[in-house]
RNA sequence: GCCACUUUAGCUCAGUCGGUAGAGCAACGCAUUCGUAACGCGUAGGUCGCCAGUUCAAGUCUGGCAAGUGGCUCCA
């Protein structure tokens, strides 16, 4: 017998090799209906977490605490979409014969399976037929069965298949260390877990299409991916349709349009967004709320032209490593000048840092710019406000003495989680972006230097109790650095703040100050953006906010809306005293019914409507509406401190 | 850049088998002067993304190009 110690701390006895469904159904056979999948830690094994997700009908052989995992624990789900995808590649064996599969992950929402079509032809028109073959499939309940083989022998009933993406999967794999998995006709690599049968998937929804390199890898075969979801419950999936839409109508391109922020013209160019007076009024209050925070952080503001000598990105590195990939260099009528358009504001500041010798005393010496930057990113990559060609960073640089790396470190961070709070963006994830320690030639600078650097990320990260998530191979060729990235309306993840140090550039810009024994001594520099670019902080802001902005930040924050022609002049009068005092109202007195204007300013997300008619006009008051809520009525004066008290309190 | 799909009025979208283009909203005019999310009537608006080809005839079929969308790769 052995003991089996559950979630809640109680131990009951089972025979060894007891499955985890047979647990589940010795509770109850309800349970065992809903339970997907089984997370099993042995006796005695402290580490943190649920421990090792499991199938449910493999045997247990000794003293364990389990947990019974169901659709609500995310192991569950990444079991069902595991399961679902070998699904997904049974019912296209079937309907595409001769078809070769790469591999066919669960992923945040649902799974995917990359495949060699071999010939065949598939759109999404195709979709309804593989998800009804997959519904055929699933009802005939198959068992997801478990099998060791020897390397030799997987190879071999691969080749014969000709399935030759999993024979090279199968040839990085240490013999002994080989599954399979079957369920039906259908024999997949497989290292699993997966559900105890098919049966669980009750709906199922193909949702794209789309081209992947086999292994990421853009100089290999391209595959296709044919993305899609499953569900235990019909309703679920339904109801997940239903979030997918509304998370639609937030999409920052729509809402763009709707509030008239921001447009884009092919004549233009692709990726070059132009700013529609609605929008250039958003960004500047984005602006200004920044330039007065930094301006209490102690940042000095700086200008820096849009074109820098090709020689500055020569020095900087920045040529060598992006040069062919850039916009190309300007060549000028006298011969041999070449210009570039700045990718980025660094060399710059570097140069205006040089611009005078600088002390020990001078430190940190902190150049902020609002900088406009033009990246030639390619074509397929641009995506409305989020990865353009030309866009604004908010940037800064700090040069600091190597002892105040880590000072300097935390104090940006308390800047970008500050800005974090006042945007009530609360799920974001703190990434640190360390080397690939397999790759160093990819990156510029002395190991001691990026050793150095890396410990200054990890221990501000630690000291300032964020959670962060490492990822190694992901920081920039000259340095590490500490990334935010928040989700988008359907969970697509963007960088937004990001804090790098950088030892590479003083070195390349051969910049010094004096200490306070007379010598000279090189400085760090840590680059840093909390909004990461203008453009990509509103594109997010819209689709966090549905296009509901805090008072301070909306584009047109009152409009007055008299209730007939009657009342227009004194509508101007309440409009002329707000403005005069700072707040950015208009009168729509247009001869449409007050119903219609009500509504078309409400679609424009304008927070704040006041309305006036008979009883406002004889009483000097004004009836006021915030974000379709009733607020009151009160005299002119009073809203105005009503509004700067409203809008005060979203700053604090 | 790669794969797939898309592109019709300012916007959102119909348009069957190839027979020469339609709606709602917006705009403009008239009427209306209105109390918290769409009043009514009328007018105007399109080289069907662009360029070729097939055809008696192309929004529709074929090819190329451009832009957009979803991914991949990339992201200083």
């Amino acid at each position: 017998m052995i003991n089996i110690t559950f979630p809640d701390g109680s131990v009951r006895q089972y025979e060894e090799g007891i499955t985890g469904y047979e647990i589940a159904r010795s509770i109850s056979p309800r349970l065992a209906e809903d339970v997907l999948a089984i997370a099993v830690k042995a006796a005695g094994d402290t580490t943190i977490g649920k421990g090792e997700v499991m199938d449910l009908n493999r045997p247990i052989e000794a003293d364990s605490s389990i947990f019974l995992l169901k659709w609500d624990d995310e192991e569950a789900k990444r079991v069902f979409w595991h399961s679902s995808s070998h699904l997904m590649a049974e019912a296209l064996e079937d309907l595409y014969p001769g078809i070769k599969f790469g591999i066919g992950p669960a992923i945040e929402n649902g799974f995917y399976y990359d495949v060699d079509l071999a010939g065949n032809q598939i759109t999404d028109a195709d979709f309804p037929k593989i998800e009804k073959r997959m519904l055929e499939l699933a009802r005939e309940k198959q068992e997801f069965v478990r099998i060791d083989v020897p390397k030799a022998e997987a190879l071999k009933h691969f080749e014969e298949k000709g399935e030759k993406y999993k024979c090279e999967l199968i040839n990085d794999l240490e013999d002994g260390s080989i599954t399979y998995y079957t369920n039906g006709h259908f024999t997949d690599l497989c290292r699993g877990p997966h559900l105890r049968s098919t049966e669980c998937i009750k709906a199922v929804k193909l949702t794209s299409l789309a081209g992947a390199y086999w292994r990421g890898d853009e100089k290999r075969e391209q595959l296709t991916r044919i993305y899609g979801i499953t569900f235990p419950k019909k309703s679920l999936l339904d109801e997940y349709l239903v979030v997918l839409e509304e998370a639609k109508k937030r999409d920052h391109r729509k809402l763009g349009k709707e509030m008239e922020l921001f447009t884009f013209s092919s004549r233009v160019g692709m990726g070059l967004p132009l700013w529609l007076p609605r929008g250039s009024v958003m960004r500047y209050e984005l602006e200004s709320f920044l330039r007065k925070k930094q301006k209490q952080y102690g940042y000095l503001p700086v200008v820096t032209p849009h074109i820098g000598s090709k020689d500055l990105y020569v020095t900087s590195g920045h040529y060598a490593k992006y040069g062919k990939d850039s916009f190309q260099p300007i060549h000028t009528p006298q011969e041999g000048e070449e210009y570039m358009l700045k990718p980025m504001n660094c060399p710059h500041h570097c140069e205006i840092f040089r611009s005078a010798p600088r002390s020990y005393r001078d430190l940190p010496l902190r150049l902020a710019e609002f900088g406009t930057v033009y990246r030639y990113e390619q074509s397929g990559e641009l995506h409305g406000l989020t990865r353009v060609r030309s866009f604004t960073q908010d940037d800064a640089h700090m040069f600091v003495t190597p002892d105040q790396v880590k000072g300097e470190f935390e104090k940006v961070i308390d800047l970008i989680l500050y800005v974090f709070k006042i945007f009530k963006f609360e799920n974001y994830t703190a990434q640190v972006s360390l080397r690939d320690p397999n790759n160093k030639a990819k990156y510029i600078g002395s190991d001691e230097n990026w050793e150095k650097a890396e410990n200054a990320i990890i221990e501000a990260s630690a000291e300032k109790g964020l959670k962060t998530v490492v990822e190694y191979g992901e920081a920039a060729f000259y340095g590490p650095k500490l990334d935010f990235m928040v989700k988008d309306a359907i969970g697509r993840r963007w960088q937004l703040g990001t804090i790098q140090v950088d030892y590479n550039l003083p070195e390349r810009f051969q910049l010094e100050y004096t200490d306070a024994d007379g010598s000279k001594k090189r400085p760090v520099m840590i680059h840093r953006a909390p909004f990461g670019s203008i453009e990509r902080f509103s594109a997010v802001l819209l689709e966090h906010t549905g296009g509901h902005f805090p008072l301070w930040l909306a584009p047109d924050q009152v409009k007055v809306l008299p209730v007939s022609a009657k009342y227009a002049d004194y509508a101007k009068k309440v409009c002329d005293l707000l403005n005069n005092s700072d707040i950015r109202t208009s009168v729509d007195d247009r001869n449409e019914t007050l119903g219609k204007r009500i509504r078309e300013n409400s679609l424009l997300r304008i927070p704040v409507r006041i309305i006036v008619g008979e009883k406002e006009t004889a009483e000097g008051t004004v009836s006021v509406t915030r974000e379709g809520t009733d607020v009151g009525a009160m005299k002119a004066e009073e809203f105005v401190s009503w509004f700067k008290a409203e809008m005060a309190k979203e700053l604090e």
